[in-house]
DNA sequence: CGCTCATTTGACAGAAATCAAAAGCGGTGG
DNA sequence: CCACCGCTTTTGATTTCTGTCAAATGAGCG
C-alpha cells in the first residue's frame, strides 16, 4: 500500500490472488511470481460469452479465478457436445498447440487470469519448475477424465446424474467461502442449464428431467429454483451413484 | 557390431529402437540417449499378464515397443471397466504419483521399454527438454481422451463401434509394416476380445455382437476370424460413425 | 472326442429417445 | 399490475434401442 509498492502494482497482484496457491503459481518463487505478474492480466467474461472457439488460434491461456467455464466440442452440425466443466483454479486453454480442439464458453460470469500463450510458453521454458507443475496437473487431469469417462460409459442415466450432483455438491461447498447456512443441508449450485447437463451426461433434457423429478419425489433433493438444489439425503444420493464414497472422493478434483 | 561397441551395449540399444523417434526419446541428444539407455531395460509380458495393478505402487513406467495394452479401472466388485488401449510408442504408467489409478494388462504379448519410476523422474528433472516432451504428449493425450469421451457419450452403440473399427483400421494399417496384401481391402486387427470391446464401448457382448453381425449382413465388413476383419466398404463404415472423415482423423493417434 | 469358454442368436423386459404438448419463468409493453 | 411473448423445463404417449436371461453354436485344447 505504500507509494513505492504502488509503483509496481503488477509485481504484487499475484500475491493477493485468491487461488494463487492452488495453481501452477504455487511453484513459483518470488522472482518468478513477479514474472508471472508481468505477463498476466485480469480479464472478465460475461455469462454466455465465448472465450475460445474450437479450431481457432488459441493465442492465450489462463487460470480461472472465479466462475465456471464450459468446455465443449461443437460439431459442424451446430450440435454442441459438452466435454467438461472448469472451475476456479483450473487451467484454461491449450499450451503448445496452434489451435484449440475445444471451445471454451463462460457458463457464469468468469474472472480469468489471462496470459499470451507465447509468453506463457516462453516462461515455461525458462522455468522448468513451473512446467513441471503443469505436467503434474495435466497428468492428474488425464486420470480424472479417464475415471469420469469410465463412470459415464458403465452406468445409466440416474447413476450419472447422482455422480454429477455429488461432485457439484462438493464443489459448491468449497465455493461457500462465506457463512451462508440458509439451511442445515448442503446446497448444490448448478452452473449450467438442463439442456447442457443433459448434454454433459450423454442424455436428453426429457430423460434428465424425469430423473431429477424422481430424486425430488423420493426426497433426495429439493429444488429451490432451477439452478439451486438442496441436498436432503446425501447417503441416498451416494447410493444412487453406484459408486462407493471412496471412489467418488477419488473423482473429485475432477473437472471433466 | 565391432567388439568395442559391444563393450557398452546399453549405450547403443536406444539407437536401434524401432520406436525411438516416436517417443519422448526423440527429444534426447546423444548423451541423454545414453542416460536413457542406462536406466531402461527390455521387458516382455505375455498376453493376459498384469503389468500394473490399480492401486498398487507403480514403481516403473515405460514405452510400449510392440503389442497392445489394456488400461482398465477394475472396481472392487471385480467388474473391469476398460478405459483405453495403448499401442506401440505410447507411454505406460504414471510418473509423479505413488500409485496408479488404473490397471495395465497385456492384451497381446507386449515388449516394453521399462524404467524405474524414480530414475525416470530424476532424469526428467535433469532434462527439462524430455519433461517438456512428456508434457506435450500428455496434453495431446488429454485432448484425445476428451474427444473420445465426447464421442462415446453422444452416440449409440453402432456409431461407437464404427468409430472404434475405423480408428483400429488406421492403426492396423501402420502396423502392416511389411507388404502383406492378402486382399485389396484393409484388414482390421482386433487386439481384444468381444467382451473387452463391449466393455470399452460401454455396452454388452450381446448388443455388440448384434451390431457386428449387422455390419456383416450389410456388407461393410467380413470376419476372417474373431480377431481379424476385412473392411469391405470404408465409406459405409464412416457413414455409420456419425462423424465426418475429418473429425475421425483428428481422433486418431488417440489411444483411449 | 469331449471339455470349456467365447461368441452368437433368440425372446423378452426395461430404459431411453422421440414426438408432442403443457406448465413455468422472465422480460416487455400496455 | 396484468397480459402477452419467447424460452426453458416438465409431463405424457409411444417407439426404438439396449440389457438381461437363456440357449445354441463355434473354437481351442488336452
Amino acid at each position: 500500500m505504500s507509494p513505492f509498492a504502488v509503483a509496481r502494482p503488477d509485481c504484487t497482484k499475484c500475491e493477493v490472488c485468491p487461488i494463487h496457491n492452488l495453481t501452477l503459481c504455487r511453484a513459483a518463487d518470488r522472482e518468478t511470481v513477479s514474472e508471472l505478474s508481468r505477463i498476466s492480466h485480469d480479464r472478465f467474461y460475461r455469462k454466455g460469452e465465448t472465450i475460445i472457439l474450437r479450431g481457432d488460434e488459441a493465442n492465450f491461456v489462463g487460470n480461472i479465478i472465479s466462475g465456471v467455464v464450459k468446455l465443449s466440442n461443437t460439431s459442424r452440425d451446430g450440435h454442441e457436445q459438452l466435454v467438461g466443466l472448469l472451475f476456479p483454479s483450473d487451467f484454461l486453454g491449450r499450451a503448445f498447440a496452434e489451435t484449440s480442439r475445444f471451445s471454451y464458453e463462460a457458463a457464469t460470469d468468469v474472472h480469468l487470469c489471462q496470459m499470451e500463450r507465447r509468453s506463457f510458453e516462453a516462461l515455461l521454458s525458462r522455468h522448468p519448475e513451473i512446467e513441471h507443475e503443469l505436467l503434474v496437473a495435466t497428468l492428474d487431469e488425464l486420470d480424472a477424465v479417464r475415471e469420469w469417462s469410465a463412470m459415464m460409459s458403465g452406468h445409466r442415466t440416474m447413476e450419472r446424474l447422482a455422480t454429477f450432483l455429488f461432485t457439484l455438491a462438493r464443489r459448491s461447498e468449497s465455493q461457500h467461502s462465506g457463512p451462508e447456512p440458509d439451511t442445515p443441508n448442503p446446497v448444490i449450485l448448478l452452473p449450467i442449464s438442463r439442456h447442457d447437463i443433459a448434454d454433459y451426461l450423454g442424455t436428453t433434457p426429457e430423460t434428465l428431467s424425469r430423473n431429477f423429478q424422481s430424486l425430488v419425489r423420493q426426497g433426495v433433493i429439493r429444488q429451490h429454483d432451477v439452478y439451486r438444489l438442496e441436498l436432503l439425503d446425501e447417503d441416498a444420493l451416494i447410493a444412487r451413484t453406484g459408486e462407493t464414497r471412496e471412489e467418488l472422493q477419488a473423482m473429485i478434483g475432477n473437472s471433466a
